[in-house]
DNA sequence: AGACTTCTTGGTCAAATGACCAAGAACCTC
DNA sequence: GAGGTTCTTGGTCATTTGACCAAGAAGTCT
């Protein structure tokens, strides 16, 4: 299967990645808190001594694990977006890629999702740092759109992404492997909903189109 | 502060509510798997043994605590709705509802979002069995304003419901206490955004206002 | 106040857990 | 194939963990 990718080094980071696919696998299933480095070292077909020597702490797993997982997102999306330069276009693209490496059964993204909260002190401002860059390519993707004049006014951007986040994240959630709806149908439809939302055409008069009694200024 | 509630019975409910209440913070904090017994007891005031008396493991609290949890969010739900008939503002008031729960800064509310799967067997049964009353709900409010002629038709109702999860859901995860907007603020900023869509007016046509290029039929 | 129930105390117990390591096997380089 | 490096083996070790309990204290009721 894995034929020799030369030297020492290409498998040393073959090994990497198995053990965190099994950390990944492991995590996902119990949470940080409740995996055992012991369960980990099992699934990735090694002794607990063999996973200690690549791994010093069961944070250093999770770590390496969440880095992994951010870096294969925004890779996924900035690939994803770069066929097309249509702002709506390529924040339709963008969904599709973030919601199909949601739901392409790669563990790592749940880990990210879920465990956040494992994190402590120098380890979660790393990963906030790493996570405002795919924040970052979002924004810049809105913003886009927004210059453009594909956005209707009024519209608090930020916002606007973490409903987005909220929406595509929930998927991991409640997708089933049996749901006859593929990836791309659901990010479409998504798309369709957030970009026309769901009001009939005769019932869009009478609402304020921005929010209502807005309190505080705009920031 | 809590003067007598009457004899015995009502004691042990409050106890029961001052244990659950520090199982969800401390729940919160570790997650299910990462926490012990005995942070949970000694956020209850209480001795590991005393915890033992009223709940017999830790398994069982997670399942109070979640079943709280279910029953609070929906109690809140249903009594935000019931004050409109218009099934837009029904809508509205349920989303400002389910988030202004969501940031009472009530723990009970991530525990349900986060540890669902420590729940095992006949307890996530059980507790699929609450969530799917919380979800009728919505699927109620969401049914009605379709009837009415408010959402334009070919949307997925089902999926939208996810997709209102998920935004809402979210919030949790991403809002400060420091943010400025308040959590009705966010929720009409929600609402108006699902409604609405984003598009601005002159970008609307030229778009299949459904999901293009449909996959599966619809079931 | 006496009888009874409810709850707490302070601890035990076996199992699990994260981290670690000495000794040796496998591998690589020259 | 010798010498050095890398990795594995099979285990240890101090803690922590969930569960449990006998004995007594506190509360309740009549």
């Amino acid at each position: 299967m894995t034929k020799n990718l030369g030297p020492a080094a290409a498998r040393r980071t073959f090994d990497e990645e198995v053990v965190l696919d099994a950390a990944a696998h492991v995590f996902r299933k119990h949470g940080f808190g409740g995996a055992t480095v012991r369960e980990v070292a099992q699934a990735a077909g090694m002794l607990p001594g063999s996973l200690h020597y690549r791994y010093p702490s069961k944070e250093a797993l999770l770590l390496d694990l969440m880095e992994r997982a951010l870096n294969r997102v925004l890779a996924l999306g900035r690939s994803a977006v770069e066929s097309a330069r249509d702002p709506a276009e390529r924040l339709r693209l963008g969904l599709r890629a973030h919601i199909e490496a949601l739901l392409s059964g790669d563990d790592d993204f749940y880990v990210l999702l879920y465990d956040w909260r494992s994190l402590e002190g120098a380890a979660m401002l790393g990963m906030l740092r790493l996570r405002a860059r795919y924040e970052a390519f979002w924004d810049d993707l809105l913003q886009d759109a927004a210059r453009a004049g594909w956005v209707r006014p009024g519209i608090d951007l930020e916002l606007v992404r973490q409903f987005g986040f909220g929406a595509m994240n929930w998927v991991a959630q409640w997708r089933q492997e049996t749901d006859p709806r593929t990836p791309a149908d659901i990010a479409d439809a998504f798309w369709s909903y957030l970009a026309f939302g769901l009001l009939a055409e005769d019932k869009r008069r009478g609402f304020g189109q921005t929010t209502r009694k807005r309190k505080g200024g705009r920031r």
